[in-house]
DNA sequence: GGGATTTTTGCTCATGTGAGCGAATATCGG
DNA sequence: CCGATATTCGCTCACATGAGCAAAAATCCC
């Protein structure tokens, strides 16, 4: 990597003496000029020879900070139709850097426009953070649709369900949940759950939601399926033998956006992962640095049109499309 | 600790997107206005407010960057003629820190006018750095003396010479080398010595020098004065116990600059303490973490007018000085 | 060494930006 | 509810700064 500036030595050295003037002690070009005992122009010039250089870091350090230009590039090389990247500046835990993530996305949320009056939501620790960052009356009444099963089988039922109530009350909307399973273990099960008039009516309007937000999960024992009982850590290491990077809605998908295994697919319930790539507007909130490789399987695969998610996952999705 | 400026939750999240299109994309404050739907004398107001609450973190990267405002810091409060801050940014080891430091010093020297004829200059790790980052032809002709003893007792005889002799050599200047361990084991011994007419010249030059350039050991095991096998282990550890922070020029000191052991002071060789006091330049280098307590007992006790040290160290002394 | 080419320099000019100041607006106390 | 006070706003003006350009200097190459 070469320098954006040929630059002697002394003038390297000048550059930082006078950015130490300019950025630190507020000096205007013409006193430092003087001080150093230049002309304002040279001044001039060798502040933008430090910029360009790269001696000049400008961070913005902000818990609501985002990174435009990664989001520019983002969005060029992924053909995304838009990408929110917060900052990873100042974070000192993990933590802190999803809970602004969530945070980006519940802004994100609110701005936009038109508003969608269904929105269908996966669930989990991400999209529920998120559900807690939205402000009362974010928006003028939304019906949101549950679009995969989240009844737990062994923790309280609230986690999924009250991500859905609480996005939809702080909208003055309505919430439609799903009151199903995740996985069932039995495929007749699954068809005559889906086969019930309430709950086909349900995945009815998931299909039909004007606009989706989901979160995606690592394939790895941590995973929100394991957790709720729906999966043991045995199956998720045979998914991943197979390929699987991790979840989305439920259902395991491979780098390739593949579905792992047909089978477990058929027992999921929820709307289809063809189902987001046909979608017009489709936000994925992925953030964490064990994401890495479900976001990149999400974007590559066009499985959504908008990506929420933190620096660092933004970066080494850039990374691969240069090594590309 | 109060924010700088009293904003709505609004204003600051604003502040932040203003940042961002202006720091990030170079957007006119014009721009940012027309996007944010703001007057752009509202962005600027804005933008001032990000930075007067320390949102906007600007930093120079780069390994000769100085912290000026800093180094203000540390001249108004502690009476220092002179004080030179290095930044700390971008280091990734002590090492390397400790390298700019010495850098730094070379350059003050470099600069430094008017160039002093004789110029006393103690050893160590530290000032071998100095006299590695000079660069030929720093000085026109500069005679360095050495000013305690270093003759080492088990390593190769270079380190302490070969620092006077590269810095005397690089200013095509002379070197004196004061040809004697740093201390003796009897007093008598010492006295023999220094009667000596040559040593006693050497010393009379030391005395004599219009500046000096020092640095100074922390009190532990690690001190080049155990390496060089003048002192024990177990010494240094009683020195502790009797209040010592570290040595300058061979002779240990507690944190009131006194010395701790008189007798010892009285068998090691070289000028006193109080020489450096009366002085009218003294220039200590100073660097790395486990260094504060002795930098503090150097500048606190008026035993350097210049100190060339690192950000941390820096902002050690300062701290102390607010606690006060 | 000297002419050609590139780089650096000093400058003009147009634009961007902060200080300062009334006018408008908001906030508060009676 | 209304007058008093504080805050914010929009604007003028002066200054700081980057773009662009011709002259000067340095470098290259025969």
């Amino acid at each position: 990597m070469d320098r954006a500036t040929d630059m002697s030595d002394t003038d390297e050295l000048l550059s930082i003496r006078a950015a130490e003037l300019y950025y630190e002690e507020n000096q205007t070009q013409d006193e430092i000029g003087v001080i150093l005992r230049l002309t304002r122009w040279k001044v001039g010039r060798l502040l933008a020879s430090a910029k360009a250089n790269g001696f000049i870091r400008i961070e913005i350090v902000h818990p609501r900070a985002r990174r435009l230009p990664i989001e520019r590039r983002l969005r060029e090389s992924t053909g995304l139709t838009d990408a929110i990247v917060v900052s990873s500046a100042g974070v000192s835990s993990e933590v802190e850097l999803q809970s602004r993530t969530a945070q980006a996305a519940a802004d994100f949320l609110t701005s936009l426009r038109p508003i969608p009056r269904t929105l269908g939501i996966s669930w989990g620790r991400t999209l529920h953070d998120v559900s807690l960052h939205l402000k009362q009356g974010w928006a003028p009444g939304v019906n949101v649709v549950q679009i995969n099963g989240g009844v737990s089988l062994h923790q309280r039922t609230g986690t999924a369900a009250s991500t859905a109530v609480t996005i939809a009350h702080k909208a003055d909307g309505s919430a439609t949940l799903l009151p199903s399973p995740a996985v069932f273990e039995r495929l007749e099960t699954k068809q005559a759950m889906e086969a019930d008039r309430a709950v086909a009516g349900v995945l009815d309007l998931a299909r039909n939601a004007q606009a989706y937000l989901f979160s995606a999960g690592q394939a790895d024992a941590n995973s929100a399926l394991v957790d709720s009982g729906f999966l043991t850590v045995e199956q998720i290491d045979d998914l991943v033998s197979r390929g699987a990077v991790g979840d989305v809605v439920g259902r395991y998908i491979d780098a390739n956006g593949r579905i792992v295994d047909p089978e477990l697919n058929e027992r999921t319930v929820g709307i289809q992962i063809d189902q987001l790539r046909r979608a017009p507007l489709t936000i994925a909130v992925i953030s964490g640095n064990d994401k890495h490789a479900i976001a990149r399987a999400v974007v590559r695969n066009g499985l959504c049109t908008v990506l929420v998610t933190d620096e660092d996952t933004a970066n080494a999705l850039l990374q691969e499309k240069d090594t590309l």
